[in-house]
Formats: structure tokens, sequence, C-alpha cells
DNA sequence: TTTCGTTTGAAACGTATGTTTCAAACGAAA
DNA sequence: TTTCGTTTGAAACATACGTTTCAAACGAAA
């Protein structure tokens, strides 16, 4: 405990509890409680929860950005100036992601229930927090994504990114759940890596489906 | 005002502002202030802040549920004895959306968004309202689109699944702010109901897509 | 017009939250 | 060992919340 460890086990706990319960639900007495620490050490060290929030995202979402953008040059690299293919975007994404050191083995589905969480309760604050520090290679993603789909018109492409990113974000985000619910049932276990398995093919067929807008089927 | 149309300007309150800001968000006194009614008449006419939720979601999904079980009707009584195509369980379900009643022009967005913190934000109160309430449409849909898709194990069809709900669920209940973004982007308006057709043929294609589980590709 | 159950209004209650305060404890530098 | 900036601890603060209370107002039935 070299200086001030007590920064680490705010974040550590608030991560976990951020991720279970929400960020509105979620306490500063629950989290410093849970971390063992004095109630005041939040605002002292973070200055405000809103503050610690961002905090909690900065310390998986810079190293995860260093990753994208290697894993994106190696992808430009192999592909020497013709487009990488959608199929080798979304598995690089999928790799990169699985591949973020843990801290432990409930590691990834933090993760993912956090960034689905950034998507979904993003007030003002956070949202423009992320948009100010990791719009670079957000926006690489795109451009690459723009790159592999040259057949699409920029308002097919728009709406089918929303799609993917709709579909990534709830599965990931309850992915804990959702492996449970599954395994009551079925009584199969499994991975978050193999639910990002699973969802790259899916993505990517509805990325290349044919037709854009569906017109009212047929009588049969 | 015969009778207490104060129920109604509670619920009227409620749903827009839950749509907008989400549950633990909203107040009851931002509420009863939006509907120009006393604070007490949440607990009086309701009971408690949950119960007013429930009674929220129950407004719209009754009548929708109704609507949903007509539309399955007809799609079953038009493919006599054979089952429905994947593309017509789909668009049957878009389109008894896209029909539901609405009290103002807002109103499919404000349903969109209402049905996607259903899922994002249930608290294990609401959770178990919908279950017990609406189970069934929901049950029949499923046995529907196992039916239409005999091609899928148990397990890729469950992941699939999920996968739709979450680009539905994340796109309509963001449908108000993305809309914005595209024509503020690219200068075109969209619809809801344009939003919900071109849905349809990218969940049909993932859900029809070949490969299960993505394997890592090949060096180019 | 009187009655009486229903509904509203204003105020308060108890609780929980984020934040601030300030004295005490700590720990490296002198 | 003394000093002094940093960090912690216990308590309080102001505010917001959901809920409750109870008297006043209402409105159909008698």
């Amino acid at each position: 405990m070299a200086q001030s460890d007590t920064v680490d086990r705010i974040l550590d706990a608030a991560e976990v509890l951020f991720a279970e319960r929400g960020f509105a639900e979620t306490s500063l007495r629950m989290i410093t409680s849970k971390a063992k620490v004095n109630l005041a050490a939040v605002n002292y060290h973070f200055g405000s929860k809103n503050e610690l929030i961002h905090a909690v995202f900065a310390r998986f979402l810079t190293p995860y950005s260093a990753t994208l953008d290697e894993a994106f040059d190696e992808l430009e690299a192999e592909s020497q100036g013709d487009a990488p293919s959608l199929d080798r975007i979304l598995w690089a994404l999928a790799e990169s992601t699985a591949r973020m050191p843990q801290r432990n083995d409930k590691g990834i589905s933090i993760f993912m229930r956090l960034l689905g969480l950034a998507y979904t309760q993003s007030q003002g604050h956070l949202r423009k927090f992320l948009e100010e520090e990791y719009s670079e290679p957000f926006g690489r993603f795109m451009r690459l994504l723009k790159e592999a789909t040259p057949e699409l018109s920029a308002v097919d492409r728009y709406w089918r990114i929303q799609f993917m990113l709709g579909a990534t974000a709830f599965t990931m985000s309850s992915s804990d759940a959702l492996i449970d619910i599954l395994e009551a049932k079925i009584g199969v276990e499994t991975s978050v890596q193999e639910i990002a398995a699973r969802l790259v093919p899916f993505l990517a067929a509805g990325m290349k489906a044919a037709d854009k807008i569906q017109q009212p089927p047929h009588g049969h």
C-alpha cells in the first residue's frame, strides 16, 4: 500500500457496483462500504460522483482504446492497400475485447456491462466525457466499416451500424444473465468469447443483407 | 372531466417523463408538476411509484398485446398449416407496432423507448410484473420464430433471438436521438416506420446467416 | 339543501443521497 | 524528533426523495 491504494479500492468497488446496478442506483455509501474506505475519500480523491464514474471508465477504456488501435494497425498492415473485409474488422474487434487484461474472472462481463451502460444510461456528463476522450478509435472503426461496405449508401450504413451496436451492447451488457438463463433452460455453459463468436456472423450477415428496406410481403 | 381525469393526466406526464429520463431519474414531483396535479394524488390513485410504473406499462401494453395476438392469428390463418416465414413474422410484428393507436405524434417513440427501458432498466418489480401479465404473446412470438427457423439448434436460435431483441430495443429506444443525429449529419428525415422497415431485412439476414460460430479468418 | 363518500391541497415526516467540514492520524523530509 | 503537507475519520449539512397525514373542497344521492 505504497500510496493511496484507497483510490484503487474505490475504483474496484465502484466498477463492480456500477456494472451490477447502474449509476444512479449505486450510492457512494455502498461503494465506500464495499471498498472499506471512508465516505469522504471519494470526494477527496475524485471530486464528485460523476468524476468517479469518469475515472472508472477511463481506467479500462484507455488501455482498451490502445489495444484497438494496435489491432486496427495490424489489420491495415495485413491487407496492404485494399480495405479489410467486414468479417476481419469485426473479428479484430471481438478478439481485442476478449484479449483485454482482466483483473478477475468476471472482468469481461463487467467490462461489457459498463460499455452497455455507457450507451444506455449515458446522462449528459458521461456522453460528453466519452466523446471528448475516446472519439478517435470509434471514428477509426467507423471509417473501416465504411470502406468495407462500399455497396451501402451512407443512410443504409448508418442504420445498420446502429443495429450492430444495439445487438452487441444489449447482448453483452446482459451476458451474465443470458448465460445463466440458457444454462437453466438447456444446460449448456457459454463463455463471453463464444457469444462474440456467434455475434460476428450474425452482424456480418445483417450488414450484407441484400434488401435495404422491407416491403410488405405478398400473400403465400 | 367526468371522473378522475387526474389519473390520465398523471399517466400522460409519467409516460413522457419516464421515456425521456428513465424511472429512477424521474421523481413524483416532476410528474405531478408536469401533470398539474397534487403530489399526493399519485399515492392516492396508484398506491406507490412502482405501481404507477406498472400502470403506465399496462395502459399501452394491454392493447398492444391484443393487437399482436390478432396479427399472429391472421398470420397463421393465411399460411394454412405450414409455418409462417421469418420475414412475414417480423413484418407482422413491425406493422402491429406501427399501427398502434397513438395519443400524439411522439407516441411511437415514447412507446418504443418504454419498451427499451423495460428491458434495460427493469428492476425486480417491473420484470416480475411484465412476466406475469404479458408472457403469453411473447411466448407465442417465440414459438412462431422457432417454427420459422427449423434449421437452427435451440442454442443457435436462443442467441440469435437475443441479438434481434438487442438491435431492436436499442435502436428503437434511442430512435428519436438517432433520427436527429442522422438529419444533422446528412439532412435526411426518417420515420420510426422506416427504421422498422430497415430493421426487418437486417434481422432476417442475421437469423439466416449460414455460419453459426465465427472462426478466426485466415490471412488475405 | 343536506349528507357522506370521494378526491384534492398543503404541509409535514422519515429517510437517503451527495457533499462539506475540520480535527486527528499519517508519513516522508528536515 | 520535529515539521508540514497529505490523507483519513466521524459528523454534520443541505437537499431531494417517496410517502403519510388530515382538513378542506367537491359532487352525486337523498
